[in-house]
DNA sequence: CCTTGACCTTCCTGTGACTGGAACCCTTAT
DNA sequence: ATAAGGGTTCCAGTCACAGGAAGGTCAAGG
C-alpha cells in the first residue's frame, strides 16, 4: 500500500504520516525505489494514532498509548492514568476558556458596536 | 523606568516585553548605554496587551485593538467585531474540548484501572 | 582600584505538530 | 518522447514566547 491510499483510509494527510515515521511512531518498509510500503498493521496503528490525536492526546501520550496497546502484559491502570491526566488538562483548559468567554460575552453585550468611538471593551482592556 | 520594573508592574516577563518591542507593539526609548527606558504610556500599553492576551486575543488581534485604542476616531463596531470573532473561536474551542472531555470521561469511567491488561480505552482507540 | 553581583543587551535555539513548497525521482499512459 | 500524477527528501514557517550563552553596565563594598 502506498502513502496516498493510507492517507485516504486513515484520513490523515501524507505529510502527517511521514512525520509520524520521522518521529518513530511507525516504521513502514521500503520498496527498492524508496517508496514506503504500508502493511495492515501500519494502517491500524495510524488509525489508532488518528483517534488518539482526535481526543487531544499529545504525540508523547500517543507514543505511550501505542506502546501500551502493543504490550499484552500492560496494566490497564497505566492506560487509565494517562487518560485521566489528559482529561484533567482538558478540564483546566475548558475552565480557562469559559472564563474568557464569560468576560468576553459580557463585554461584547455592553458594546454598542456602532460608528461612535466609545467602547466598553477598550475601556476594560485599558484599565481592567 | 527599566525593564525589570515594568515587568513587575505589568506582570509580564522581560522576555515578553522585549518580544513585544521586536514585533513592533511598543517602541520604548533607549539610554546612551543601550538600556530601554519605558514611559508611563509604554507601561499602559503593556498592561493593555497583558489583559488582551489574558482574554486569549492573538498578537495580531492585540495589534489591531491597540491601534483602535489609540485611534480617537475609531468606530466601536470595529472593536466589537474583533471581540465577537474571537469569542466565536473560543466557543468553538470549548465545544471541541467538551466533546473530548465527554468521550474521555466515559472511557475513564469504564476502565478498571488495575493490573489486568483488558482496557476499554485502548479498545476504543483501536477500533473507534 | 578592583571585584562582586545584579542588572541589562543581543543572538541563537527550541517548543508542538504539523503544513507548504522546492527540487527531484518513478511509473504509467499516450 | 513526453506529460501527468504518483513518490522522495529537505528547508522554512507557524505561534508566542522561554532558555541560555556571551558580553556590556552599574552601584556597593573591601
Amino acid at each position: 500500500m502506498n502513502i496516498s491510499e493510507v492517507a485516504q483510509r486513515t484520513d490523515l494527510p501524507p505529510k502527517t504520516i511521514r512525520y509520524y515515521e520521522d518521529i518513530g511512531l511507525i516504521r513502514p518498509e521500503r520498496r527498492e525505489n524508496g517508496y514506503r510500503v504500508f502493511s495492515e498493521a501500519d494502517l491500524h496503528k495510524l488509525a489508532f494514532l488518528g483517534r488518539a490525536r482526535a481526543l487531544g492526546f499529545s504525540i508523547e501520550d500517543c507514543r505511550t498509548l501505542l506502546a501500551l496497546y502493543e504490550d499484552e502484559t500492560r496494566a490497564s491502570g497505566d492506560v487509565k492514568r494517562v487518560a485521566r491526566e489528559h482529561l484533567e488538562r482538558i478540564e483546566d483548559k475548558i475552565a480557562q476558556l469559559q472564563s474568557m468567554r464569560d468576560t468576553l460575552t459580557h463585554l461584547v453585550r455592553e458594546c454598542a458596536g456602532d460608528a461612535r468611538p466609545d467602547c466598553p471593551i477598550l475601556k476594560d482592556l485599558a484599565k481592567g
